[in-house]
RNA sequence: GACCCUAUCGUCUAGCGGUUAGGACACCGCCCUUUCACGGCGGUAGCGCGGGUUCGAUUCCCGCUAGGGUCGCCA
C-alpha cells in the first residue's frame, strides 16, 4: 500500500530529486487518457513528461486507459492512443499490450493476456469491482453517503493545501458554490463511479508516487487529496504541467489545427522532432540548444524545472525543426520515413529497385522540411509515365548528363519492363556507369521538373548536382 | 459570481538585485548559390501597469490589468 511520508519540511529537498527513487521507494508514474478516439497535442505532451520523469529517475511508467463513459469507448479509441504513444516513442512498462489494446471485461479471450504488469487490470472499464469495494470502504467510515440515488463523498471543511512540484505549495478555498455544498458526487444514480473517485483508486491502487497531469487539474486536486485522506492513505506527490494553448492563445480545443497528435504524423513529421519540440514547451536546457535529442533531454529532466506558465503551439518552430532533424537524420531513417509518406500520397516506390529508390529519395533528403511535402518534390521519381518536357531536356541534356539519363532509364526499365522507358533510354545511348546513378537522377529530376512547374524550376536539378559532387567530394 | 494558476521580443525561452537583457523560430536586408535547399553576416523587436522594499529592481512584496484553468450524476 502506498504510503508516502509526509514530513512537511521534507517535500521540497533537493535531495529528494535527481535520485532514482523518492525516499527509498521508486518512482512510479502514469498517463491516464481518456478513449476519444483522439490524442491531445497536450496530452501527448503529458505523457511524454511522464515518460521524461520515469526514464530519468529509473521509474516505472504506467499507461491506464480511463475508459469508464462506456458510449465513447471503442476498441478503435484505445489504438489511437496506443498508436500515438508508440510513434512517439513513449514505452510503457505496465499497461495494455499492444496489438490486443482492449479486451472486453465480459469475455477475456482465456490465456490471452492483454496487460502487462503486476498492478491491473489496467482498463479502469475492468475495475469496477474494485471500486465498489472501496466505496463501500468510504461508507463504512462514515466519509460516504446516499443522496437521490448516488453516493456522495463527505468533503473535508478544512482548507486543503496541494503541494505540487512545479507550482509550489497551493491553498484551496472553496468557491461560493462549493460553500453552499462541499460534498461531491462519486457514485451516480446509475451506479457509475466519476472521474475523481476513479482516478484517486487507481492511483493509490496503483501505487502512483507522483501525479504529473495538466494543470486544469490543479483545482480539483484538493478533492483528491481529500479522497486519499479518506482511504487513510497520505497522497502522491503532484506537479501539474501548464497548458498548450493555439496561437492566439485560446484554448486548444479538438478542432484547431494540429490539436490531434495524428495530424503531426500525417503531415509528415518526424517523430523524434515532435518531441524535441514538445519538450521544449516549458522545460529548456538552458544551454541555448534548441535540437536535443531526447536521450539528453532524459538525462537533464527534472520536474522542478518545468515552467509554470503555459505555452503557445508555434507550428513554424516545429516546420523548422523538423527540418533540421530531417537534414541530421540518416539515409536509412529516412527511407524509412519517406517511403510511408510517399505512400500515402499515390506513390509506391515498392515498384522500383531498392537501389534506384535509395538514390532517388538521397536527392531529395534536407531539400523539404516535412514529408508530406516529398510527394510533390520528388514523387515523379515513382510513376510509369516518364515524359520530357522538350526545352528543359534541350537545356539540360548535356553530354554528360545524358549518359546519366541513360543509365538511370536503363536501371530503371530492367525492373519494371517498361517498354517506354527503353524507348527513352535509346535517346541516350552509351556509357553505364555504377557511380553515376545519384547524379543520374538529378539529371532526370532536372528535365522532369520542366514538364509541370514551368522554367523557372528547370534547374533544379543541375543544382542538386553540384551538391551531390560537392558531397561525394568530401566523402 | 467564487476560487486557483500565470505574466521577458509576435512565438518558444535564458535570466534567479547591478547584464550593452542572451539564444531560437518567424520577419527584413546582404552574402553564398546559373534554380531549390543548406549555410554565413547583419537588422527590427521584449521585461504589462501602479505602488512599495533597496544605494539599486526584469529579478523580492502588494494591488491592478490581462490570459488561462476550476467550481457536473464529463473525463
Amino acid at each position: 500500500m502506498l504510503a508516502l511520508p509526509m514530513a512537511e519540511g521534507d517535500l521540497y529537498s533537493p535531495s529528494d530529486f535527481n535520485e532514482s527513487s523518492i525516499n527509498g521507494m521508486k518512482v512510479r508514474v502514469r498517463f491516464a487518457p481518456s478513449p476519444t478516439g483522439f490524442l491531445h497535442i497536450g496530452g501527448a505532451r503529458t505523457a511524454l513528461f511522464n515518460w521524461l520523469y520515469a526514464r530519468h529517475t529509473a521509474g516505472t511508467f504506467i499507461l491506464r486507459v480511463e475508459d469508464t463513459d462506456v458510449a465513447r469507448n471503442t476498441q478503435e479509441a484505445v489504438e489511437v492512443i496506443l498508436n500515438g504513444l508508440r510513434w512517439l516513442g513513449l514505452d510503457w512498462d505496465e499497461g495494455p499490450l499492444v496489438g490486443s489494446s482492449r479486451c472486453d471485461d465480459q469475455t477475456p479471450q482465456r490465456g490471452v493476456p492483454t496487460s502487462k504488469g503486476a498492478h491491473g487490470p489496467y482498463f479502469q472499464s475492468q475495475r469496477s469491482g474494485i471500486y465498489q469495494r472501496r466505496v463501500q470502504e468510504l461508507k463504512d467510515k462514515g466519509l460516504a453517503y446516499d443522496h437521490e440515488g448516488a453516493v456522495k463523498f463527505k468533503m473535508t471543511r478544512e482548507l486543503v493545501v496541494i503541494p505540487d512540484l512545479i507550482v509550489g505549495d497551493v491553498t484551496r478555498e472553496l468557491t461560493d458554490r462549493e460553500r453552499l455544498d462541499p460534498d461531491f458526487v462519486i457514485v451516480r444514480s446509475d451506479g457509475q463511479p466519476v472521474f475523481h473517485l476513479v482516478n484517486v483508486i487507481d492511483d493509490l491502487e496503483m501505487a502512483i508516487t507522483h501525479v504529473v497531469r495538466g494543470e486544469d487539474h490543479l483545482s480539483n486536486t484538493a478533492k483528491h487529496i481529500a479522497l486519499f485522506r479518506a482511504f487513510g492513505v497520505e497522497p502522491p506527490k503532484y506537479a501539474h504541467i501548464p497548458l498548450i494553448l493555439n496561437p492566439d492563445g485560446t484554448k486548444m480545443s479538438k478542432r484547431d489545427q494540429g490539436a490531434s497528435l495524428t495530424y503531426y504524423l500525417e503531415e509528415g513529421y518526424a517523430p523524434e522532432a515532435v518531441v524535441n519540440y514538445l519538450c521544449l514547451l516549458g522545460w529548456s536546457p538552458k544551454d541555448n540548444r534548441e535540437v536535443v535529442p531526447v536521450q539528453e533531454v532524459v538525462q537533464m529532466f527534472d520536474l522542478p524545472q518545468v515552467l509554470r506558465h503555459n505555452a503557445r503551439f508555434d507550428m513554424d518552430k516545429l516546420h523548422w525543426m523538423n527540418g533540421e532533424y530531417v537534414r541530421l537524420m540518416s539515409n536509412e531513417r529516412f527511407y524509412e520515413l519517406a517511403i510511408p509518406a510517399l505512400k500515402r500520397a499515390g506513390f509506391d516506390t515498392s515498384k522500383f529497385p531498392s537501389a534506384y529508390v535509395k538514390a532517388a529519395l538521397d536527392t531529395c533528403k534536407g531539400k523539404k522540411r516535412l514529408f508530406s511535402e516529398l510527394a510533390d518534390y520528388g514523387g515523379f521519381y515513382f510513376v510509369e509515365e516518364v515524359i520530357y518536357d522538350t526545352e528543359a531536356a534541350a537545356k539540360d541534356f548535356t553530354s554528360e548528363n545524358r549518359c546519366l539519363i541513360g543509365e538511370l532509364l536503363e536501371g530503371n526499365s530492367e525492373a519494371t519492363g517498361s517498354e517506354g522507358r527503353r524507348a527513352r533510354a535509346s535517346d541516350a545511348p552509351g556509357l553505364h556507369r555504377q557511380d553515376c546513378r545519384a547524379k543520374s537522377v538529378s539529371s532526370a529530376r532536372s528535365a522532369r521538373q520542366g514538364t509541370g512547374a514551368g522554367a523557372a524550376r528547370t534547374g533544379a536539378g543541375s543544382n542538386q548536382m553540384k551538391t551531390i559532387y560537392r558531397t561525394q567530394n568530401l566523402q
